[in-house]
DNA sequence: GTCAATGCAAACATTTTGCAACTCT
DNA sequence: AGAGTTGCAAAATGTTTGCATTGAC
């Protein structure tokens, strides 16, 4: 995620954002209105991965008022626009990032501290469009997600030592397992 | 998935399944009921995934009831203990399917048809094994998947046309957008 | 006998929907 | 003018939880 835009750089690609988008919903002959345009700017503004209701409440802050609803009929749309991309994390809610202007990448998560790691996408969609053609498919996109132990919990937890992460997380994290043996 | 597997090949692998759960259970204080053993079993008879309604209604089917809360419950235990993996296709109910004893696989998904392929996943396990080293991040399993067109649509729809997709499916299944230009 | 597991229903959290009022184009 | 959009609240979904009862070890 491009964190380090300077101010006018992020204000071109708000712009080409937008536009973008709008170029979408005319095609489809659906509108643009106010309320889709706070949204995209919202999420362009917003350089983390972030769940509908985040969205919904930073917009509050900042008076850019909408229904849930229409954050949610919006980001779908956005979705299929090609400028956000669904996450999928926990097995909750969805989260969202919008991935205009920026080089895609995946993410690697530790499941002893959660933190999550971005990397470079490249030789993950290499593989992909490999792997499809073997198939007779014609890849568009992807999913990848890398789960372990970040440098810091590889550390403090020797490699072949079985601890409790949290996969499933079945009340994994109560650290109350007595285990015999 | 061994869907190819004869009755007596099943039935040695349930067996083995069996132990593995009922030792990681042991492990953990925590018992082996009739339930959980109706629960593998179910499980390790299924070769396609399925969603947790899904099991609990093929297991009524079968005389084999526990309520539906158990079996949430058990399939939490059964993925942390490795038997099972969740999938995430939709941005729904999660899938699940029964990782023992098969070959390690990841999955491609047609946005046209929703057909589901499976792929053999090693070359994914290298890829990520590498690039989480190159973060100092220690992997120990990942979530694939490969979104585009089957073989089928891609030859009805050939490439480089716009098409409707089911990406974020907002109603763009409807199939009445007339688009202009 | 003890601690954990079950079943059930109620609770939950997230997302979707129906509909009247509104607004882009 | 008219088709699409909004906001709201209600509904729908999928999953989790509390608790009394039951069961494994």
């Amino acid at each position: 995620m491009p964190a380090s835009l300077d101010a006018q750089d992020r204000e071109e690609l708000m712009r080409t954002a937008e536009n973008v988008f709008r170029e979408f919903l005319r095609d489809r002959s659906l509108k643009y209105t106010a309320e889709r345009e706070k949204i995209v700017r919202a999420v362009m503004n917003t350089d983390e991965h972030f769940e509908a209701e985040q969205l919904l409440l930073m917009m509050r802050q900042q008076d850019k008022r909408v229904a849930k609803a229409t954050v949610y009929r919006t980001l779908k749309l956005l979705v299929d626009c090609g400028i956000v991309k669904e996450v999928h994390f926990s097995n909750k809610q969805v989260h969202y990032e919008h991935t205009y202007g920026g080089d895609p990448h995946d993410h690697m998560v530790c499941r002893r501290c959660g933190r999550i790691i971005e990397f470079d996408a490249r030789e993950v969609a290499k593989l992909r469009t490999l792997i499809a053609a073997e198939h007779g498919f014609h890849a568009l996109a992807h999913r990848f997600q890398i789960q372990g132990l970040c440098a810091t919990c590889t550390k403090s937890c020797p490699i072949g030592l079985k601890v409790k992460l949290l996969t499933g997380k079945a009340k994994a994290s109560t650290g109350r397992g007595k285990r015999k043996k």
